[in-house]
DNA sequence: ATATATCCAAGTAAAGTAGTAGGGATTGGC
DNA sequence: GCCAATCCCTACTACTTTACTTGGATATAT
């Protein structure tokens, strides 16, 4: 029951290019080292995000990332189902694909349906503006001195 | 982000074995015929319900398990950090152990906080007892003919 | 051109999962 | 007392997943 590094990483990472996405396009090596991630495992993870439309690239020298949309139009449910992919507690339970055949006579899925509806209830909850709103604002305190 | 078949598995055995949970202990063999679950498995997952005391076993013939405790008293919650271990989706924000250094830099960390929170509430609000009467109610309409 | 980037596809070591296997300890019924 | 049923405990193992690393190809600002 825990999130990989994926969503733990990714999400981090989507914070930091959303607290310093101005002008300029956000390279994956500066979102590294900020946030002490191995550059090439990262490149796999923007890359995911890239695929779920939540980050747009600009290739070539000067290039990076940038978000594909306003901050407040992502939630960390978007962000952490295209790392993760389904927010799902057990299959049986998943939207897509080979259901369980004795779903009728099994009383558990009800308890896991309940959990993968908080599960995603809550990570929906929570926009991307929340938590560079609150990331800039520690930033700021610390450099306040 | 999945259970395992510990969790699994061993919510279906303690629901199981509470169905069945009259004069005599209930013997391992019996819990996984039904539910068609190794019985050398099923054993170590029994094994650490009972390391939570939330069931008791009664050795030597005729033995068995039974309830350490009134299934009004079991929540669900009790039984899966008993076979999951702590209902935490990343470690930085375990109750025990070794917490994360940056965790006043760490924004993050107040997502996996509110996740935490939502599935122990989730799972500590259903009692074993809620699933036992569901499970009698499917049983007897599938009996009635 | 060249340096700086993203992009794409494999490969890999370590850890975790889902069991299996072997044997020991208890106890009811004969 | 003996036997069969049962729980108990520890190890082993095949398989899968995770968390990367590696090698290169492609695009573009300067």
């Amino acid at each position: 029951m825990k999130l990989s590094t994926k969503g733990r990483y990714g999400l981090r990472a989507i914070v930091d290019l959303a607290v310093h996405d101005e002008e300029d396009a956000v390279p994956i090596g500066s979102i590294a080292a900020r946030q002490q991630l191995s550059e090439r495992y990262l490149e796999q993870l923007m890359s995911k995000l890239k695929n779920a439309g939540l980050v747009a690239s600009v290739r070539g020298a000067q290039g990076g990332y940038r978000l594909a949309k306003d901050a407040r139009e992502i939630t960390v449910g978007d962000v952490l189902r295209a790392l993760e992919g389904d927010l799902n507690p057990v299959m049986c339970t998943a939207a897509s694909g080979d259901v369980c055949k004795k779903e009728d006579v099994c009383v558990t899925k009800y308890v896991w349906e309940k959990i993968r509806k908080n599960i995603n209830a809550t990570v929906d909850a929570i926009r991307l503006a929340e938590l560079v709103a609150e990331s800039k604002q520690r930033e700021k305190s610390i450099c306040r001195e």
